[in-house]
DNA sequence: CTATTTAATTGCTACTGGCAATTAAATCAT
DNA sequence: ATGATTTAATTGCCAGTAGCAATTAAATAG
């Protein structure tokens, strides 16, 4: 066992983060759990935009995810689409409104103290950050969602000079540069 | 505004850090919230644990918190007793039952991915931490719940020798070195 | 082409968290 | 001193949430 004091207080530090974050998630109309949703919806590609990668990236069940994102519609931040490819399925894009609200996403005062605090220290900052949660996911089992680019299924110019010049091995579908920072429900990272 | 990438991201890591600990916080018969409040007064000072001090630390309110610890009195974590100092205030301190428990906090899983993952880099990484915490608290006017002996009040080895050799010149009370490491309501950063 | 799996939703229920009102004790002001 | 104000804690109330199980519908497997 012996587990380093130091890292049980980061632990206990990152807890006291997001807590702190999340008191400052009350602000508009809408709840932490949405806030997570409508962020989710804004990063993720066209493939991941779904209840079900959602309900696995917040590590929740389908059945309340499905109410947060009748939520979000209601309110007007998020639409709602039959799925072209899966007619069990819909996909969810943020409407302009859900857009604009992102543009004021309270984790951003988070992200500017981040700034702020680690200074010239920042990628080290970040690339600890990823490795835990590489690790912290792993542990549960999870997916990684990571970026579109990252993934092992990615190929890169496949078509160049397209409007979508890369391509997902795995689903088969062209990829825009934008499509590719995006991340994805079924992003594997390469060389693992 | 200018806002670095890298530190967003680096506060959706986190965001999404936390939430993957809070989702194993549901294996026993504590829930997140009880997780907390049993975390602050396992590590909390006697002045410290207190309702009050408790919704400071949670940014809560008081009635949420008055309920979370009746209900971690119900299932025998903590024992409440009525405060010597201050006739409508009462403290709580773990029971045993409460102190097996935090042995086997969730929380501990994070620790140990954090200690795995940034190896030699981790006491960087929560000096990162500790500072993004600072202003996190500065911005959102907190209270910063720091230890005992980093206080601008704490007076080491006033009594050598003795059981509680050190002081609180705010509190006018002795201090154990265990106190002296506790977290503590009061404590203000000393030279700030 | 039937059986199974998967996607999503919804009824139900227990619980949570916030707000406001209440009680009681401490502190403040004259 | 004593009346007014502030502070600590609790509780009734209520809206909202999360989890579970059941349901519907579409896709996939045998």
């Amino acid at each position: 066992m012996s587990l380093s004091p130091k890292a049980l207080e980061a632990a206990h530090l990152i807890d006291r983060l997001e807590r702190l974050a999340r008191s400052g998630e009350r602000v508009g109309d809408l709840n932490p759990a949405q806030w997570e949703a409508l962020r989710y919806l804004a990063r993720a590609n066209r493939f991941s935009r779904t209840p079900a990668a959602l309900a696995d990236y917040l590590a929740s069940t389908r059945g309340t995810v499905s109410r947060t994102l009748a939520s979000l519609e209601e309110k007007g931040y998020v639409a709602r689409t039959a799925s072209a490819r899966d007619g069990r399925s819909v996909e969810f894009a943020l409407s302009p409104e859900g857009e604009r609200a992102v543009k004021h996403d309270p984790l951003l005062a988070l992200a500017r103290d981040i700034e702020a605090a680690t200074g010239a220290m920042l990628p080290e900052f970040l690339d600890s950050l990823r490795q835990t949660l590489r690790r912290a996911i792993a542990r549960n089992r999870g997916r990684a969602f990571g970026a579109c680019y990252t993934c092992r299924h990615f190929r890169a110019n496949v078509r160049p000079a397209s409007r979508a010049p890369h391509h997902c091995a795995l689903l088969d579908e062209p990829l825009s540069q934008a499509d590719s920072q995006a991340i994805c429900a079924e992003q594997e990272p390469a060389g693992a």
